[in-house]
DNA sequence: TTGTAGGCGTTATCAG
DNA sequence: CTGATAACGCCTACAA
């Protein structure tokens, strides 16, 4: 006897067996018009949809998980690199999923743990997220990536460059528009132009490294190894190459700092140096994080699109559960543009 | 027959049915373990934990969270203030659940929003969190609270002063931190103080306000209302605040700002006005948040513990879920006291 | 102290 | 196109 349905219907929330009864069909038909079944017949749809709403009903996301061993949840994994950085892209995603079931969980990790794939392993068989999205530089480990496909989880690359098939990476441009960047400093007039690098081992500091050294050579210029300097990313870092730059006798008038953090520790050198930015040396960085236009004076840098690639990474990840909102066009992107924003440490027009 | 367990057994991961099998047990007694019921046998106690280890079982936190009603997950509500913070506080709870099977969901909200309540609502009976962590400010919105005992669902509300019973809430000690940093100040030999307010309508700037005003009373100084001036916690507010008292021909020899983004537009209004800082103009601020030693001169400031309100927050959330490293005494804290740091921008010493 | 029966709310299978 | 029946993996009665 399905009398389930008649006494949970007065005081606790609504079921499948509540609306299932009122329609006057099978709990299974309630759960193909949930998951939008084509095989169904527009009466049937309609009676069913009317029931819905009636009763106020909501599938139970835990019952689902339970049957469909898969937590309706997208999960961030990443190496807590930049702060800025995650938080931007947690609000892109957000504002991707704001109107699903979806819940977003963050999973940081520590890419220099032994155990990282083991962690990995075991948040994915326990949280079972339909899919999860991995933030550079995490994003460039392929075991990372091959655990995902064992464990069936979907997921989508972020990173500097393309790193996987089409449909499963979000990526930008850095080694374009650093060139760009660089090339528009050539312009000024800059021909002694520092380079402060990002931490070995990865794939951004690489691309934008790049990026620099198209710019010089097409404007036929040679790189000066003195000129090219070691950085880790952050702050303490760029104040370090800063100084080494800068006391040169033949120190660069212009300064690209693989990132504004270390941008921002190479404009403490320069002030603790006594020297004008930007009339005696132009500095300018990447990321366009708060920080960016936060110091004195403001600084020129290219606008790295974090929040829009967690907002097509999400969407590339669960397609599936966005609204009619979403062209199919839009989730074949791959590279999300970066443009340059000028502000007050470096000229460029 | 009870076979279920001999199948499941070979490919998929083992379940409670193989654990009770192969312990010689009823699944009821296997649950009874993981759920540390007292009730039971060391003899039996000890069957099971061989069978799980011997096995490598993990209960399942889906089919867990069908059965309880409840998810193995807490939320973390917020309405997107200072981003930072944000990720601050994250880090923290981050650090509190690392070894527990916990997942952490962030839900950013909006506090403009008629639909803010229903929103929250419908996040709670859908995802049904363990507990969400309530951050500033609307943690100070009793409707919230309210919603979530209806709900029946854990909280805890994190603000600058005690808002709740000490259970349900993490503080900080804003006003008295600020009087303390005034009074440095005035033990410097500044007699004419700059104040710039946050936002109105929360706590936290009142906090901070307030702690300003004992300062200079307890001083003996009369506050000069033309001294105050309001803001809204974001960059360009400071800036607007910089020029309007920096350009006073009664200027003040020192600004206290009620948070560091603000500081920082203070800072580039005195830059552009030619006043020297921290010889002719000292500035703190509040927060401690990257910005603060990454502009020039680095900020002399409050450290908000926002980090370790995480931690504290998410063991007094779910302490049962921590390790037995917690003791007791830790989850009674309520007020986690900041510090002040002293930097470049203000001498306090 | 332990076990049995039934339920949590959904989906899959497979027959009609 | 639709529906009975059996999972999904665990937990809560209640009984022994």
């Amino acid at each position: 006897m399905t009398d389930a349905g008649e006494n949970s219907q007065n005081q606790s929330t609504p079921t499948i067996n509540d609306v299932a009864a009122m329609a006057g069909v099978s709990k299974k038909t309630v759960s193909r018009f949930i998951n939008n079944s084509p095989l169904m017949s527009a009466a049937t749809r309609e009676k069913v949809s009317d029931a819905i709403d009636k009763l106020g009903y909501v599938p139970n996301p835990q019952a689902r998980a339970l049957a469909l061993r898969r937590n309706f949840m997208i999960a961030l994994l990443h190496d807590n690199p930049n702060g800025q950085t995650v938080l931007n892209f947690q609000k892109g995603v957000l504002s991707a999923i704001r109107d699903t079931d979806l819940a977003l969980a963050v999973r940081p990790v520590d890419r220099t743990s032994d155990d990282l794939l083991d962690d990995i392993e075991t948040f994915l068989t326990k949280q079972r997220p339909l899919g999860v999205l991995i933030l550079p530089p995490i994003s460039e480990r392929d075991e990372i990536v091959d655990l995902c496909k064992r464990l069936d989880v979907a997921y989508i690359r972020v990173g500097s460059t393309v790193l996987d098939e089409h449909s499963r990476c979000v990526a930008s441009n850095d080694r374009a528009i650093v060139q760009e960047m660089v090339a528009a400093l050539i312009k000024q007039g800059h021909s002694r132009i520092g380079f402060v690098r990002g931490p070995d081992g990865f794939r951004s500091p690489l691309e934008r490294e790049n990026g620099f050294l198209d710019a010089l050579g097409e404007a036929g210029l040679q790189p000066d190894p003195g000129l090219m300097v070691k950085g880790n990313y952050r702050f303490q870092s760029g104040l370090t190459a800063g100084f080494e730059l800068l006391k040169r006798t033949d120190r660069p008038s212009a300064i690209f700092a693989s990132n504004d953090e270390m941008a921002s520790g190479i404009l403490h050198a320069a002030h603790a140096l006594g020297i004008a930015v930007p009339d005696e040396l132009a500095i300018v960085g990447f990321d366009d994080t708060a920080t960016a236009s936060h110091v004195w004076p403001p600084l020129t840098t290219v606008h790295w699109p974090i929040e829009e690639m967690g907002r097509l990474a999400a969407m590339k990840l669960v397609p599936e559960f966005l609204g009619e909102g979403v062209a199919k066009l839009d989730l074949e992107q791959v590279i999300v543009p970066s443009h340059i924003v000028e502000r007050a440490s470096a000229r460029l027009s």
